[in-house]
DNA sequence: TATTGTTATACTCTATAACTATA
DNA sequence: TATAGTTATAGAGTATAACAATA
């Protein structure tokens, strides 16, 4: 009879904040079951491809570079050590520089391809200019922060 | 070729997923800031304004909006009914329908508020146009969830 | 059989505080 | 004093499986 299949009104629907965050979880849902195959979680991936190009980066640096506080890069780079995907080297007393070992590679070049596969499925549609404004405009968003 | 403690190379910059992961981090973290204030998460403040615009709306038609498990769902509604924020009247044997008690009406208009100010700090200086296409974008995005 | 709600559990990202060691 | 790293802990969102009651 009358069956209520009539969308609930949502106002949040004109906030592009409630949409952005709805977005950024499914992304990520995206990357995590890409990764799993890797055996990776997003947050490993990137430091990864980061030391990858960045040989000899402390995790300081990274955590800076990616937005991951010290005290959470701790766990990920022993976890990514003991897997034996990177391997650190002191820089002085207090600092150890990291770099891919040889499997660290292979790992990481699956890590770049799922990543480029990934960014393609969602945004690979968009065109180059739209693109460049898009992360424009992010990053703006992302430097607010206090 | 002076390579001493500058920013390091990112490859993730270019990648528009990299940025809205963090986007969604920072805004984010200002939306807990603000609506703990209130005692209320984003989960929270986005549920209460559900039901405010949705009288006796059920908890599966709010997670089916807002993109939270029903599962999730319990925990949440439980805690806003306990604060006496929100009251359920059996709508069949197996669905309640909720709505906002004055004292929710209250907090709600504070949520209201808060998410409007959030807004605007991060998107407010965004033309209109701009602003739609984002969301559409965004919309895109999410609806591409498997 | 399908839907609604519940319970239990787990994962990931993020955050802070307190601590050690080194510069 | 400041920096790098560690440890411990907590909060928030998201996810699945299994279950009961109802439609």
């Amino acid at each position: 009879m009358t069956k209520k299949a009539k969308t609930i009104d949502n106002p949040l629907a004109g906030h592009a904040g409630f949409h952005l965050r709805r977005a950024s979880s499914v992304i990520m849902a995206d990357l995590s079951e890409r990764l799993a195959e890797l055996d990776l979680r997003p947050a490993d991936a990137s430091t990864l491809i980061l030391i990858g190009a960045n040989p000899g980066v402390t995790q300081s640096k990274i955590g800076e570079a990616l937005g991951i506080q010290r005290a959470n890069m701790t766990p990920m780079a022993a976890r990514l050590a003991e897997r034996g995907l990177i391997a650190g080297a002191p820089v002085d007393g207090r600092s150890i520089g990291f770099r891919l070992t040889s499997e660290g590679e292979t790992v990481t070049a699956g890590a770049r391809a799922a990543m480029a596969q990934h960014d393609a499925r969602f945004l690979g549609a968009l065109p180059a200019d739209q693109r460049r404004d898009l992360i424009a405009l992010l990053i703006s968003i992302a430097d607010k922060r206090p």
